[in-house]
Order: C-alpha cells, then sequence, then structure tokens
DNA sequence: TTTTATACTGTATAAATATATAGTATTTTT
DNA sequence: AAAAATACTATATATTTATACAGTATAAAA
C-alpha cells in the first residue's frame, strides 16, 4: 500500500470519522473546519491524492461523494477472497487477494484459509456458479471426490479430484467440459487445497 | 417496531440500497429517479414520515443527510440461522433459532437479518440445495423475480416470486415441483423477506 | 536542475440539494 | 362524519456544495 502523508491520514480519519458519527461523509467545507483549514481546496486537494492512491472514490457531481476504498474491518477472522489466477503466480501472493472478508471459522467445518472467487461454469451442475466464493481450506491431503485447487503445469483449476496410484483425475460438473487426466509420471499437479464451503451474492 | 406502509418500505430499501452501493445517503432527487416520482417533495414527505417513525434522522441543513437508526453494529454481526418453521410461529422467535453466525455486513449487497437453512429440494436448479444457508434481507419490498421468504396461510416457503394484481406466483426451481398460485382476495400472503446470498457447508 | 508532489490561502460560480408552499386525491383512524 | 395520514404533482428558492482558477511556498523525486 503507498504511503500517506501525515495530513491525509489526517483527511482520511475526518472522512471515517464524519461516517461512524453521522452515517455519511463529510463535505470539502466540513473537512476544513475539523482540521482547520481555511480554503476549500485545501481539503479538495487532499481529496484528491487520496484519490490518487486509490484509498478513497470520489462521485463526481454529487454531494458528499467520497467513499473509502477496500474498508478492511481490521477485526480477527478476517480471510482474503481470491481471484482464479494465471499459472505461475502464487495463488495466496498479495496482488492476487481481491478483498478481505470476516468470517466466522465456526461456520465451516475446516479451517478457512481463503476464498476462491470461482470463473466459469465447469462446476454448475452442483450448485457452484461463476463468481460464487468457494472456502479453502490449505492442505495438500485429500480424498477421492473432494473437491479441490488444483495447481497444474499452465493452469490453476477447482474440480472434483481422483486419484490413482500415477494418475490424477480432475473432474468438472458440467457435461460440456471434459475431464483432465494428469500423469503425474510426466506432468506436475499440485493440491493447493480443498473446498470446504461456499458463499453466494446475489 | 411501527408498521412501515408499502412505500415507506420502498423509500428505506432505496436508501439502504444508496448506502451499501456508494457508500452515502441518497439525494431527493435520487430517490425520485429509483422509484419513479415525479416530484421531490414525494421523497420528501416520506422521508419526515420514515424519520416520524424514528426509523431514520435527517439532519438539517445538509445534503444526503440521512441515516439509519439503531443499525445493527458494522463489524461482528451475529446473524440468527432459522430453519423453515411451521406456520403460526413467528420466523424470528427465539425458539426457532438453531444458532448465531458472525458475519461480515458488507459481504452481502443489502443487510442480512437472518439465515434460513434450506429444507427440500425446490430451488436445486438454481444451486440452492438442502441445508444451505440462505440470507434473508427483512423487507416487504420486492420485485418480480426476487428470491422471496413467503409466508403463507399454512406455510413459509423460499420461492421466486412474482406479483400480478391480486396474483402471486411462487415459482420454484425444479420442475418435479409446480409452482404455486395464491389469488390473493381469497388467501392471504406476506413477503418476510427476499434472499440476498447464500452460504453453504460441505 | 527541473519537475512533481505536498500543503495550503483566497475568490468565484455553476450545479446540486434541501426545503417551503400550494394543490389534489385517496385511505385510514378517530 | 371529521380529522389525520398517505401519496403524490408542480413550482420556487435559499443554501449547500463541488469544483475550477489564481496564487505562494516547501520538500521530494527524476
Amino acid at each position: 500500500m503507498k504511503n500517506l502523508t501525515a495530513q491525509q491520514s489526517k483527511v482520511l480519519n475526518c472522512i471515517e470519522e464524519s461516517i461512524n458519527k453521522t452515517g455519511f461523509p463529510p463535505t470539502r467545507a466540513e473537512i476544513c473546519q475539523k482540521l482547520g483549514f481555511k480554503s476549500p481546496n485545501a481539503a479538495e486537494s487532499h481529496l484528491r491524492a487520496l484519490e490518487k492512491k486509490d484509498i478513497i472514490s470520489i462521485a463526481g457531481g454529487s454531494s458528499r461523494g467520497i467513499s473509502i476504498k477496500n474498508k478492511k474491518s481490521s477485526s480477527g477472522g478476517s480471510v482474503p477472497v481470491i481471484g482464479l489466477v494465471a499459472a505461475g503466480s502464487a495463488t495466496l501472493a498479495s496482488e492476487n487477494i481481491e478483498r478481505e472478508i470476516n468470517v466466522d471459522p465456526s461456520l465451516f467445518s475446516r479451517n478457512v484459509d481463503y476464498f476462491l472467487k470461482v470463473k466459469g461454469l465447469s462446476m454448475i451442475e452442483d450448485g457452484i456458479y461463476e463468481d460464487d466464493l468457494v472456502a479453502i481450506h490449505k492442505t495438500n491431503d485429500f480424498k477421492n471426490g473432494d473437491l479441490a485447487v488444483v495447481r497444474t503445469e499452465d493452469d490453476v483449476t477447482l474440480k472434483y479430484i481422483f486419484k490413482e496410484n500415477h494418475k490424477l483425475l480432475l473432474k468438472p460438473a458440467n457435461k460440456d467440459f471434459d475431464p483432465i487426466h494428469i500423469d503425474l509420471r510426466n506432468e506436475s499437479a499440485e493440491v493447493e487445497g480443498i473446498g470446504v464451503g461456499l458463499i453466494r451474492k446475489n
């Protein structure tokens, strides 16, 4: 994250305080009053700096149009949300984290290390839809039939996994998709975790 | 809690939606635009009614000065899980609460009042399975096609809802189940809330 | 060394916004 | 039966507010 200057932090605090206290963001004038500025442009330029640093967003042409981006609620039990990523990049690398959400750890049967945002329709027949968040428990241990996050040589994918000797079968839940067969003697594949739950936003 | 009229509920929803979507409350004009009013005073008077019923507060002399009262704490919100209950009993009565779970309120697009534990297979074709927890936002306002919790004379059910004049259609997502037709002139039915998300435990 | 970012004051103004007032009509409560 | 609440249209306007422009000054980056 980019560093904020002392003044920018004060302005950000001022915005947070306003939202928490009144329920809505401050105006330029209100920021000036709270921080002792005498010109509305003092607030304006700090806001533009915060916008440039991607800390807030400013809705043009509307009053009090300030909103704070990626509001992380700091309290424990914060779990990152990750999009299905390209091969080579580490799944849990910070640049892949879309956001963080707070979840009750007792919600799912096993500890949730991250949520994987589903791309594509390969699991649709078992009620896993695009943009669903699948709760992933990080482990390389699995049972046949588990829903697994598997890193192959050229992809990261979410499928049902079956292993028999040196053969790995990654099975989708969509008849339009073909199962993936991997011979571990020729190709490498790694189980990153298994799915232990799901969250969907309508 | 005092009863809100249908229009007042719509206005309240509009405010909640604005706060969740943009981060700040709407103006009178924006409410009018969303709900199809042609006079700003239509929104104004509804706001004053909501203020009188102590649902919202309005900061005088400031733009977007609307805030929703007794907003459930924005972090560490404990949300009850409820099984589909028999007719006659209040859905949120304490004896129906199976457990409480902590959920990040920002997880779903609208405020979640409770989770409904799904019984049966009537929504299975749209990825809603038995024992899934459907996040319910309490409201009696809905759009055609919304996933709604509906209390009929002899049941509480989760279906897609469609209303046309005095006819209510409750449509399942399973071809083995028949849609329910309700004639509101003969039978009563009440929308308790709409589904805004889903949690599944494997 | 020149540019860019930071950190403001001061003034001005178009546009956004709250809010009052005047009506009409229907429904609900007393 | 009368009063109050609901549910709007329509118009007007004072005020709030965002936002641009013109400066000044210092610190940091290229």
